[in-house]
RNA sequence: GCGCCCGUAGCUCAGCGGAUAGAGCAUCGGUCUUCGGAACCGAGGGUCGCAGGUUCAAAUCCUGUCGGGCGCGCCA
């Protein structure tokens, strides 16, 4: 349980006792909403319930106040509560509190932040997944960085995660990519070859015919073409797909599970999908196709699930794949990133899972909008069709894996993002993610220096702490599990940078202005104290930092 | 035309229906004999696109409107 929620069941306690004495009217409550005042004066917690229930009660507000804080103990964290105007119940924390939670945080060391909201139930993340058809760009970065962090949260927050990236490795995309790469693998051997007018035109498909050609030799020349073809094809996908696997590795993004659409085909699910959705009268035949009635879901329109060639639609195997997550697998909740370019297809995608008898729920969609990307004045635009503009590996051998992690991740989901590569360059030593790693090199090299000096701080007496700068670091610290249930709830990742740079700038205060490791035999037990302090900060921000998936090293 | 997203400081962006709307960069001005100055402290800079509405309380919710992005296929 967070502070928060202690906060929470402080004051719903008194309310409770409150309306069984009489002291307040009966009235409704929905939860009781704990806020962080923005003024510390207004102490470390608010709670706006008075104002609230001021109508229902037909009392002021003030009064109601009066008479929740009457009923409020100051218990264990607690020091003061008080009553504000216009009607806001004001908490703040003990400072003999605070100050025994730096103990806590070494006890509970890289597992602190720590909570259990998610109880240990199944969550699939899918991102990415991305046709392995051309190499990932700046946007599939932006998703892939969203999708591990979010992840992480996850699991920090106690669910069982699950992250997965599904590819198209069947269907007409993929025999446009076999006919280009066989056009240019022609074309490597001197032979008159013309791509498809919709095929992949980047200069990476040359390099592809050329490795493949080098490695194989001709001998897809002297196979019929449509072997040829589907040969070069098959060989040609796999390493495009060894390609963003090793590109996704660069962003230090890991997944569990690389899911096949084929295997929905070969292994049976999208028949028993569709099974089940005829099942439930959601299917249609017309025209020679099989449909998804959705229009009898309110959809604008139904979706063609099996053209009347026969060939499944990729919203076919797409139902297939939800079908297996939530039916095959079982996972609890299942949660989808796309990019903005997929966005048409969200309410389909919800009105199939509940077509499906699953409650729609479960599934989340989160759309995150393009990434513009910038050289100076110059606007790239991306394109994977067109040709091979700024890869997701160029971005990151240039600004660095930390870096792109940070500012993809500093950003919600939903803003349309702007990136300067030259400013992200020039500006590098101004970068927050250096300012958030320089705090963690700097914490480590204090330790450094308290152990070349052999000072066992073991026995350090944390009630010395009482420097407000000293209490405004461990307060930042303690917000981390709370943080951490925010984001797991909302599916917010995106606040972990913004916090992380609150908390080195709480550290940098601090340490300019307490001494920490002093050489006067009088401070010795000061030393001691800060010296804590100083390894909790480290444990926090080191959290903070494996959260994103960055790195926090000892010296720069 | 319809759907989704965005519009907050010079720039890039945070902001959970609540108290005086914040951060970084940029600009200006301070701090330094000792632990890492890649630091700290301070200042200026805002009609939260605009107009209505709901509410004790709106940057936040609703409606409309203007501007920008992305979609609207028997493509994925």
């Amino acid at each position: 349980m967070t502070v928060k929620d202690d906060v929470a069941r402080l004051v719903g306690d008194a309310l409770e006792e409150a309306q069984r004495t009489g002291a307040l009217p009966a009235a409704a409550v929905e939860g009781v909403p704990i806020e962080r005042p923005q003024n510390p004066e207004h102490g470390d917690y608010a709670c706006s319930l008075p104002l609230k229930l001021a109508k229902p009660m037909r009392m002021s507000p003030m009064a109601i106040g009066e008479k929740l804080v009457a009923l409020m103990p100051l218990r264990g964290p607690f020091d003061a509560v008080q009553v504000a105007p216009p009607g806001f119940i004001n908490v703040r924390l003990s400072e003999a509190w605070l100050t025994q939670q730096v103990d806590l945080i070494r006890q509970e060391g890289p597992a602190y932040g720590a909570v259990h909201v998610g109880d240990g139930r199944r969550v699939q993340v899918e991102f990415v997944s991305v046709n392995p058809t051309g190499p990932l760009h700046v946007a599939h970065a932006r998703g892939a960085v969203i999708g591990s962090a979010l992840a992480s949260v996850l699991e920090a927050a106690g669910y069982d995660v699950q992250r997965e990236y599904y590819f198209n490795d069947a269907g007409n995309q993929i025999d446009q990519f076999n006919r280009s790469l066989y056009a240019r693998y022609l074309q490597h051997f001197g032979r008159e070859a013309e791509l498809p007018p919709d095929g992949y035109m980047g200069d990476y498909m040359v390099d592809l015919a050329r490795e493949l050609a080098a490695e194989h030799g001709e001998r897809f020349l002297e196979m019929p073409a449509e072997a040829g073809t589907a040969e070069l094809g098959r060989l040609g996908l796999a390493r495009m797909l060894a390609a963003i696997k090793a590109d996704v590795q660069l962003l230090r993004v890991h997944f569990d599970l690389w899911f096949s659409e084929r295997s929905l085909i070969d292994e049976g699910q999208l028949d028993r999908a569709m099974g089940l959705l005829r099942e439930r009268d959601y299917v249609e035949e017309r025209e020679g196709a099989v449909w998804f009635k959705s229009t009898s879901l309110g959809e604008e329109q139904d979706k063609v699930l099996v053209r009347s060639s026969g060939v499944p639609t990729y919203f076919a195997t797409d139902v297939a794949y939800h079908y297996n997550k939530f039916i095959e697998r079982g996972f609890d909740e299942v949660i989808d990133v796309w990019g903005a370019d997929h966005q048409g297809h969200v309410s389909q995608m919800k009105q199939v899972v509940g077509a499906l008898g699953i409650p729609s729920e479960r599934l989340t969609l989160i759309v995150h909008q393009m990434v513009t990307l910038k050289r100076g004045d110059q606007v790239v635009r991306l394109s994977k069709r067109s040709g091979d503009l700024i890869t997701l590996r160029e971005l990151v051998e240039e600004v660095g894996t930390d870096a792109c992690r940070y500012f993809f991740l500093a950003r919600s989901p939903e803003s349309h993002m702007e990136f300067d590569i030259e400013l992200a360059k020039e500006q590098s030593a101004d970068n927050p993610v250096y300012y958030v790693q320089y705090a963690h090199a700097r914490i480590v090299s204090i330790i450094r220096l308290a152990d070349e000096r052999g000072i066992d701080f073991a026995e350090g007496d944390v009630s010395l702490l009482t420097h407000p700068a000293e209490l405004a670091l461990i307060r930042k610290m303690l917000l981390l599990p709370e943080l951490v249930e925010m984001m797991a709830r909302s599916l917010e990742p995106h606040h972990l940078p913004h916090y992380a740079a609150e908390l080195a700038t709480a550290f940098h205060t601090f340490y300019q202005q307490c001494r920490v490791v002093s050489s006067d035999p009088e401070d010795a037990a000061i030393t001691r104290a800060r010296l804590k302090l100083v390894d909790a900060a480290r444990t926090v921000l080191a959290r903070s930092l494996s959260l994103m998936s960055m790195d926090a090293p000892d010296q720069m």
